[in-house]
DNA sequence: TCAATTATATCGTATTACGATATAATTGAA
DNA sequence: TTCAATTATATCGTAATACGATATAATTGA
């Protein structure tokens, strides 16, 4: 047992715990704004659109990585706490247009810049320990070609 | 309406489906290997502790961020399908040590590969999208501060 | 010694994302 | 034009799981 893989496992936890607590700060956020987080990532994904777009049920499934008919559950909480609106789109009847209410927007505004400023001081640590996962795999490729180089494998 | 909040969510919006991303990929390579995506998380932060803790219920719910019942029921899964051992702590046998298995091991090596690969062609994406979010903080710092100054009420 | 603290475990519950399926609108080829 | 295929959204039952509340057990310290 070589074990040499401890330290990439040490760093792809470091990660995932700079990860976790950014999600933590975000989730709880919401909750002090009185929004469930996927409450707030839908109202962001559709604020947070870029302008040519009209966000639909589709599109915002894609963007939470979520199934359409969970984005439809996603909706309707948010519609009935007056968050949302859902608009029929006059050109294609099939589709929903989803806008965010002055309601959501005001929610949605105080959370962004608490976001930002837990970004500011959480960025540095997350780079930081991703840094450290693709040092590791650097690392690892050196070793990988210097051992091919001993057993005479070099192909370039 | 002035929607001066909206290149701060869409930059958000960008970060987050970045986040979501990788995390799908996560999951993704988690069920190919066999595994919930959890159980994944519960492996890695154990194998992923520095030498020199032995990791317990509690440094597990703390690293990812669960709370310890949670955590426990995640372990009798893991346990189930001999992917941990439980070894109750001999010096303080309230504690109780957890330890990946070898069937365990062989499955985070190589899913903690997968992770090294994808986060090499991600991390650029996640890194510009975070640093995207950032300018815009301090953009709107910029803007306030020109503001107060055309108000008259610079402090420093 | 024993009350307070700490660590883990149990159990019932609520949330929620999903699969399967349904409905409705649009499209396009005959 | 017609209608079968496609696309978009919606409904519903289910399974998974994280949690709160609570219980048990070991340790600590006054």
């Amino acid at each position: 047992m070589c074990e040499s893989s401890q330290p990439l496992h040490q760093a792809l936890a470091e990660f995932r715990h700079q990860l976790r607590t950014f999600l933590l700060a975000s989730e709880t956020a919401a909750h002090q704004a009185g929004l469930h987080p996927q409450q707030h990532q839908l109202l962001l994904a559709i604020a947070g659109a870029s302008p040519q777009i009209s966000p639909s049920i589709a599109y915002a499934a894609d963007r939470l990585g979520l199934k359409h008919n969970s984005v439809v559950e996603l909706v309707d909480r948010c519609v009935t706490e007056g968050l949302l609106h859902r608009k029929v789109d006059a050109q294609d009847r099939r589709r929903v247009c989803l806008q965010v209410t002055s309601k959501g927007h005001k929610v949605l505004d105080r959370l962004s810049q608490v976001h930002l400023l837990e970004l500011n001081s959480l960025a540095p640590h997350l780079i930081d320990a991703l840094q450290k996962v693709l040092q590791n795999g650097m690392k690892a490729a050196r070793i990988t070609r210097r051992k091919k180089i001993s057993e005479g494998k070099t192909y370039d």
